[in-house]
DNA sequence: GTACAGCTTACCCTAGGGGCAAAGTCAACC
DNA sequence: GGTTGACTTTGCCCCTAGGGTAAGCTGTAC
């Protein structure tokens, strides 16, 4: 048997993490000397102490680690090899923001070298505006958890697309997005997936014209924000009320588009005067 | 002026979050009204907001923003510029550490889709008492954070190299690299590069023989701290005492191999009857 | 006048431990 | 057998970046 600071040096955790773990219910010490308290580990529970490192490694919180070994002492490896299929998503995830990330601070980086200050692309934002004439738009509404979206996109308009082509429909703009949360909300927003054409069919719906404001944000999609809280401000500021959902319009097709600086989206605050 | 509501929706940022921030010092209204506490903020400070939340999107802690937004008000640029640069470099490091990850997980799926558990690894690292002979080594000795170590070792090796070319000294076998702190420290270790030649000159030392436990790691250095568990566990219970630091020797070139799998690393732990 | 939405402070909670203190215990050495 | 130093125990507070909730005050719309 081995003490916990024994056990401590061979799998190279801390004693506080060990005590920890036993609290948490993780790996408990083979044997507790109920006189004093002392914990004492046997040589075979450091496979486990490494499973459970490599299992952090992975980036598997304590509590799914918990599960994961409650699974392993039941033998079902076809529920563990899902947990780690599903953690595997999870990182990629992150890998991919991450490199998102680094783009945009390299982008952020190179014009702070050429003396731009970071934020000064918000003076650039302008608001205009605008009357906008009805559409006939195909549409879905879903509600989006904002994780969802990289991926919605994508899957919703191709869908909107082949409905298009297999019902030989006439394509009268470029897809568009309606945001009927009256404001963000992390948990879920209720999307509308659109694309004008111009037969009224089952799916389709008038997108009323009327009085905008109006912005061009060009660049990454990270700036779109912004976009929205100088629309906001001017809204705000110029004695406007938001009057219905506001919508944005992908001008350019992000997948044909190279540099990011080409993407053109147009962000439309539906308003009236107070 | 607004209330924290409306620079809330603004800014999409919680009014807890700006409350938190006001007593961070991160960011304080513009005004307070004194007879009841509430709190207006000025559109002016919609920039500063999103500039915090661009920052926080770069991984900045909160006390690192407070940092870089004096350093603003000071329009100290080329500190902003550094402190962007290193944090990149911090990303582009976690970047690196997760696609690894990715990579290992990977691994461990196939594996268990083919129904080998995924520590059972563990059972196949073979530990044998041998004896070694006394090398004379070209050696740099060096603290080292564990956070180092990926860069570390490419440097230490090559400027070794390059002394052993320049000198035109005889290499007598694979780099290594001995393990003076007596156990892990992530704070940093005091560790030893070294290559074995054959003349005996200034920078060059011996490196004593003698009996030996030995382990061969065969794949991903990451599993090398369990050839270490093993190393530890066999020294303890066949009886035996670490009696030196002990030592890696790097038999494949990390550089060459393709496959993962081929990096053959050898593990010894000085040792003597107890 | 009365709802009700919005604002304030204050307190407790998160995950994964680190650090420190007081007190008890073990093993080795003399 | 005594002492000493290393080891172990529990308990408490600390960290991030806020979230949740409650009690009480305030502003505005009807």
């Amino acid at each position: 048997m081995l003490s916990i600071g024994e056990f401590s040096k061979l799998c190279e955790v801390s004693t506080k993490t060990l005590r920890y773990y036993d609290e948490m219910g993780l790996i408990h010490p083979d044997e507790i000397n109920p006189e004093n308290g002392y914990r004492y580990y046997s040589i075979k529970q450091l496979q486990k102490m490494l499973f459970i490192n490599r299992l952090k490694s992975y980036h598997f919180s304590l509590e799914e680690i918990k599960a994961i070994l409650e699974l392993e002492e039941a033998q079902s490896e076809e529920k563990l090899c899902s947990a780690l299929h599903r953690k595997r998503r999870d990182i990629q995830e992150k890998l991919d923001a991450l490199e998102y990330t680094l783009k945009q601070m390299s982008s952020d980086i190179m014009n702070l070298e050429k003396g731009i200050p970071i934020m000064s692309y918000l003076d650039r934002i302008e608001v205009q505006l605008v009357e906008t004439r009805p559409k006939n738009i195909l549409y879905m509404r879903q509600r989006m958890s904002s994780d969802d979206y990289a991926a919605g996109y994508g899957t919703y308009f191709s869908r909107l697309y082949e409905k298009i082509a297999t019902e030989k429909l006439t394509l009268l703009g470029t897809p568009m997005t309606i945001y009927h949360s009256p404001e963000y909300n992390p948990a879920g927003n209720d999307t509308e997936f659109a694309i004008p054409i111009e037969e009224t069919v089952k799916g389709t719906r008038d997108l009323p014209g009327g009085l905008c404001a109006k912005s061009v944000a060009k660049g990454s999609y990270s700036e779109l924000t912004s976009v929205y809280a100088k629309l906001r401000e001017w809204v705000e500021h110029e004695g406007y009320a938001l009057v219905n959902s506001p919508y944005e319009v992908y001008v350019t097709d992000p997948n044909q588009v190279t540099a990011p600086e080409g993407n053109v989206t147009e962000v439309y605050f539906p308003v009236k005067k107070k």
